[in-house]
DNA sequence: AATGCGTGGTT
DNA sequence: TAACCAAGCAT
C-alpha cells in the first residue's frame, strides 16, 4: 500500500468525526468577516481575489470600498480598466484586478451578468484557477466543489502527516483527493472555510500552532508523532533578482509627467514615472526612452523596494521636456501631465507612491 | 516545473 | 534586519 493509499484510508476512517468537530468549531468561533455577511456570488468572488495571497485585515477595507464604487458585476463590467485599478491600488498582484475586470465583462456578455453556479464555467473565467473556482462554488452556491489553499494544505499535512512541500506534484494531488473526498456532504462552503479557519487561526505556520485550541488535536498524526513544527516542509524560496531603474522625474508648473504602464507584466496598466532599466551609462538611459529633447540632470535621489522576487532601486533624475509630447515611450500605452489632485485618483504602485513623496 | 507577479506586517 | 508570511493564477 503506497503512502497516499494509506492518507486516504484514514480520510475515510474519520472522515464523520472530523467534519462534525470542524463544522462544530467553526460554527463556535468563526471571526465577523464583511463577506461573510452576504450571499451575493459577485461580492463572495472579490473577496477570493482579493484575499489571494493577501491578508485579512488588509483585504477588508479595500472589500468595503470596492463594492461600494462597483456594487454588481455591471458596474464593474463598465467602468474603465483605470477606474478598477485605481481601487485596487496598494493592494498587489494587478493582474488580480485586470482578470476581475476581463471576467466581469465576460459574465455580462455571456452569462445574463450572474455568476455561472458551475464549476467548470467558473473555472473559464479569468482569474479563476483551482482554488477560487472551488471556492465560490462552494460558499456561494453550495456546490461540492474541494479547495485547497495554503491553510488547508498545512491543516492537511499536520492531520494526515502529509510529507513534501509545494509545488510537489504527488504532494499536492493527494491534498487535493483529500480535500475532494472531505467536501462530499452538507454545507460544503461552510466546511471549506472551516478548514481554512482552522489554518489561519489556529494551526498556524512556524513554531507555534495553537495546538490546546485545536477541535482536531485529538485526531492529529503530527501531534501524536511530536512533528507539528516540522510539517509542512518548508519550500525554498527563490532568490530575489535585482532590478535598477533609471527614473524620469518631469515636471512642468505645478504639474508631473506620468506613463500608464502597458497591461501585462509588473505593475501593468499602472500609471508611474517614466523609467527604463538603469544601464552602464547611468541617466543616459533615459535620453535613450525619452528621446534627445530629455534634458536629464544630475540623480536626486534613491529609492529601494523590495517585492517578493524583486529587489527594486529607482534612480530619480531630473527631467525637462517640451509640454507638447509625442507617442508614449516603450513599453508605456500613453502618458500625461497631471496635477498633484488628480494623482490621488490614479491606480499607482506602491513604489510610485514612494517615489513621488520624495521627488 | 519553474518563474513572475506586490504589499506591509511579523519574527 | 533579512527572511518569512498571507484565502493563487498565468504562462
Amino acid at each position: 500500500m503506497t503512502n497516499s493509499q494509506a492518507v486516504l484510508t484514514q480520510v475515510r476512517a474519520n472522515k464523520r468525526s472530523l467534519r462534525a468537530g470542524l463544522l462544530r468549531w467553526f460554527d463556535h468561533v468563526k471571526r465577523d468577516l464583511p463577506w461573510r455577511r452576504t450571499q451575493d456570488p459577485y461580492a463572495i468572488w472579490l473577496s477570493e481575489i482579493m484575499l489571494q495571497q493577501t491578508q485579512v485585515d488588509r483585504v477588508v477595507p479595500y472589500f468595503e470600498r470596492f463594492l461600494a464604487r462597483f456594487p454588481t458585476v455591471k458596474d464593474l463590467a463598465r467602468a474603465p480598466l483605470d477606474e478598477v485599478l485605481a481601487e485596487w491600488k496598494g493592494l498587489g498582484y494587478y493582474s488580480r484586478a485586470r482578470n476581475l475586470h476581463a471576467a466581469a465583462k465576460t459574465i455580462v456578455a455571456e452569462h445574463r451578468a450572474k455568476l455561472p453556479a458551475d464549476h467548470a464555467a467558473l473555472l473559464a473565467l479569468p482569474g479563476f484557477g483551482r482554488y477560487t473556482a472551488g471556492a465560490v462554488a462552494s460558499i456561494a452556491f453550495g456546490l461540492k466543489t474541494p479547495l485547497v489553499d495554503g491553510n488547508v494544505a498545512r491543516v492537511f499535512a499536520r492531520l494526515f502527516v502529509i510529507e513534501g512541500a509545494a509545488g510537489d506534484t504527488q504532494r499536492d494531488e493527494l491534498l487535493w483527493s483529500v480535500a475532494e473526498r472531505l467536501v462530499e456532504g452538507e454545507r460544503p462552503g461552510d466546511f471549506n472555510q472551516a478548514l481554512m479557519e482552522l489554518g489561519a487561526t489556529v494551526c498556524i505556520p512556524n513554531t507555534a500552532p495553537l495546538c490546546l485550541l485545536c477541535p482536531l488535536a485529538k485526531q492529529c498524526g503530527a501531534l501524536h508523532a511530536g512533528r507539528v513544527t516540522e510539517l509542512p516542509a518548508p519550500k525554498k524560496a527563490a532568490a530575489r533578482k535585482s532590478l535598477a531603474l533609471a527614473v524620469a522625474v518631469a515636471r512642468r508648473k505645478s504639474s508631473v509627467l506620468l506613463a500608464r504602464r502597458v497591461d501585462t507584466g509588473l505593475f501593468g496598466g499602472l500609471w508611474e514615472l517614466p523609467s527604463t532599466e538603469l544601464g552602464a551609462d547611468g541617466a543616459a538611459s533615459l535620453t535613450g526612452l525619452l528621446g534627445a529633447r530629455a534634458k536629464v540632470g544630475a540623480e536626486l535621489e534613491v529609492v529601494e523596494r523590495t517585492l517578493t522576487h524583486r529587489d527594486l532601486t529607482l534612480h530619480l533624475f531630473p527631467v525637462t521636456l517640451p509640454e507638447k509630447l509625442t507617442a508614449p515611450p516603450a513599453g508605456y500605452t500613453d502618458w500625461r501631465w497631471f496635477e498633484p489632485a488628480e494623482v490621488e485618483g490614479l491606480g499607482i504602485s506602491s513604489a510610485t507612491r514612494a517615489a513621488l513623496d520624495v521627488a
